[in-house]
DNA sequence: TATTGTTATACTCTATAACTATA
DNA sequence: TATAGTTATAGAGTATAACAATA
């Protein structure tokens, strides 16, 4: 049996509870993202999308499944609900007619400059650090990333 | 018209940047979260709930709906998979019978324990550190918690 | 009346497998 | 044969609303 008289338990290691306060302030991000998401009348995974394609300008549909980091089947229905809303088109590639490239309408162009106004704002949990917190929290997550051989943007 | 000549744009401040590159570890998270739940035949959520009830002992489904950041109709269905499986039971309490408490049995006190020795390896991401660099993500994650009036664990 | 937990329902996100149209 | 994208399907996770039992 394991004693509970002390309420939970010691943490044993940094990395273990590093981890752990990670994923409260995580927990923390969620509610923000929606309202930031809903406030622009899209789910937050179609926000992500959409802030992908404003940063790169145009990809394939492959290659937005790879930014968003799920199966390419994910992205076509994200994709279909952001064409139907008239935010991106799509477009058959000349030279390979299997591929189609994805490029921002007129209307997804300025719903994307919209949201990058308030993606400057990130979320409270962050916002609310010192600059030197944030800066020190960019070197260590930039040195985690690192460490698994991904490549930084 | 935005110019993407130079690829994805230049982050603005230190906080957006953190958020970008908290997201991109965190995303890193999921495949490893998804194998250690695996490894003992759980979704994710069931074994956070394994975790959350292991480490205060018992609880009633409410508080570990607030645990979990969850809406209690979740938990229902998240205890339900877990007492069909045999790791806890709901036990009426005495003084109010519409509430439930949850305890674990010995099989989930026994999976518990084994899940723990697990968790004292945190993902790859985070395990890679130096332990200059969780101590000071502990600091900082700490300091954003604070900073939303949440109470530390 | 208010609260605890359940049920019914629905939507998002996710993955796998089978399919099509191209290559 | 192999690849890009789609469709069909299924399951996890989430929330809201209506409900039963109890307070």
């Amino acid at each position: 049996m394991i004693d509970h008289s002390a309420g939970p338990e010691v943490q044993e290691n940094a990395g273990t509870r590093a981890w752990d306060l990670m994923a409260d302030v995580w927990k923390s991000f969620k509610p923000w993202v929606d309202k930031v998401a809903a406030s622009f009348g899209l789910t937050p995974q179609q926000l992500i999308a959409m802030k992908i394609l404003g940063e790169f300008g145009s990809m394939t549909m492959s290659e937005l499944a790879i930014n968003l980091g799920c199966d390419a089947s994910n992205v076509t229905s994200i994709v279909d609900k952001l064409q139907t809303r008239g935010f991106v088109e799509r477009q058959s590639s000349e030279h390979d007619r299997r591929v189609k490239t994805l490029v921002m309408t007129t209307d997804g162009t300025e719903l994307y400059v919209r949201a990058r106004e308030r993606f400057h704002q990130p979320p409270p949990a962050i916002a609310n650090l010192d600059e030197r917190d944030k800066l020190e929290l960019c070197s260590i997550m930039q040195r985690a990333l690192d460490s698994l051989g991904t490549r930084a943007s």
